[in-house]
DNA sequence: GCATGTATTAACCAAATGGTTTAACTTTGT
DNA sequence: ACAAAGTTAAACCATTTGGTTAATACATGC
């Protein structure tokens, strides 16, 4: 009953601070949602600022792991570029506002994200060997020369800004969420078949 | 006098609200760092909300015409690609905080971008008009086949989505200002020869 | 120099918001 | 059945925060 409890008012909290963020978050709108008072919520997390660290600490472990994961995958490059896209877009059409949250709470803070990344002992390695295997990639003749950052900032690009600007795309064009969702699926092709063509060698 | 101390009121506010959000923003630090008191903001202002809207609605007007400008110039395909990419960096080198203020807290409260979009009686025709070009190239055979939003996604999603993840990188990365600056400059030529060899007809 | 509109401050207020205490109620192990 | 531990609610509190008022200073045109 109590881990119950504690993970539904989670849940909750979670949706709230991953929408609105920080400061528009109330607590009592928590409590509210979860069926409880503002004295659970103490009894439970104490306060606003530990409940939002818990969130943040479990969302980054849920997430860093998988894009990390994906990125630092032992495979050959264009596996691992499909596995990358791949990652992105099922894990954000999971959560889509996690994107957006991230890029947003850590361009104020960024305590959390490094506290995180030092907990999980990030990887810096599993980028480094994707730069590594691309510049091995490039050296054989097998991709276009580019520079590493810029490829990695326009794999993610495409694949992640999507997402983010969604309110802007549905507003301007009117689109209902199935149709933004079956547009995301369809891009897990449309990015390789881009990247491919963009880094053939001529 | 007068208008100069609105203005002044004005820039330290729009700083606020692009950087925290409605909700994150202190009256009393804007007061503060305007050397005024909360009395002056009401006498200028009425009330924060008045305030956020008129950063907003001023927010919009600057940048709304610029991008829907390069998006509908009346330029041959490539030119205008370039026009885009250019006024989009250009634009947001100057204004860091945009895109994540525009895609997080609009996109909580659309009305704003809503109002905003039908006050300039925004042009669907720029959008239209790109992707009938689009599609006219891909008739003409000059540039692969792709679907125009995809297309659309593509190409925004290279040229803003660094911007926004600019925390995350420089925390990863611990890269100073003026190398990310530098590297989004180059990025008007990379994005470009991405899109040239992404698009090119085999 | 004075009347009139403008600008500014100090003090104050009400609502919202996060947090806490106390006492009662429920569950659980023995 | 009962003590101990865990759970819950009602009432309450302190602080923050946006907003307001009323009196005063300042500038400006006549």
């Amino acid at each position: 009953m109590r881990k119950d409890k504690k993970e539904l008012i989670l849940d909750i909290a979670r949706k709230h601070f991953l929408q609105k963020g920080y400061s528009a978050t109330r607590t009592q709108e928590i409590a509210d949602e979860a069926g409880i008072n503002k004295a659970m919520l103490h009894y439970y997390f104490t306060s606003k600022e530990k409940l939002y660290q818990e969130i943040i600490s479990r969302t980054l472990r849920n997430v860093i792991p998988k894009f990390a994961g994906a990125i630092g995958a032992d495979l050959a490059f264009w596996e691992r570029v499909e596995k990358i896209v791949d990652t992105y877009i099922t894990t954000i059409i999971e959560n889509p506002d996690i994107p957006i949250f991230i890029m947003y709470e850590l361009s104020q803070k960024q305590e959390h994200l490094i506290i995180e990344l030092k907990k999980q002992s990030f990887k810096f390695q599993a980028i480094q060997s994707f730069i590594q295997q691309m510049q091995a990639e490039m050296q054989a003749g097998r991709i276009r020369q580019i520079a590493p950052p810029h490829l990695v900032f326009n794999i993610l690009g495409m694949t992640v800004f999507p997402f983010m600007a969604k309110p802007i795309f549905s507003t301007i064009f009117g689109a209902s969420d199935e149709t933004f969702i079956a547009l995301m699926k369809e891009r897990k092709q449309v990015i390789m078949d881009f990247l491919k063509h963009a880094l053939q060698v001529d």
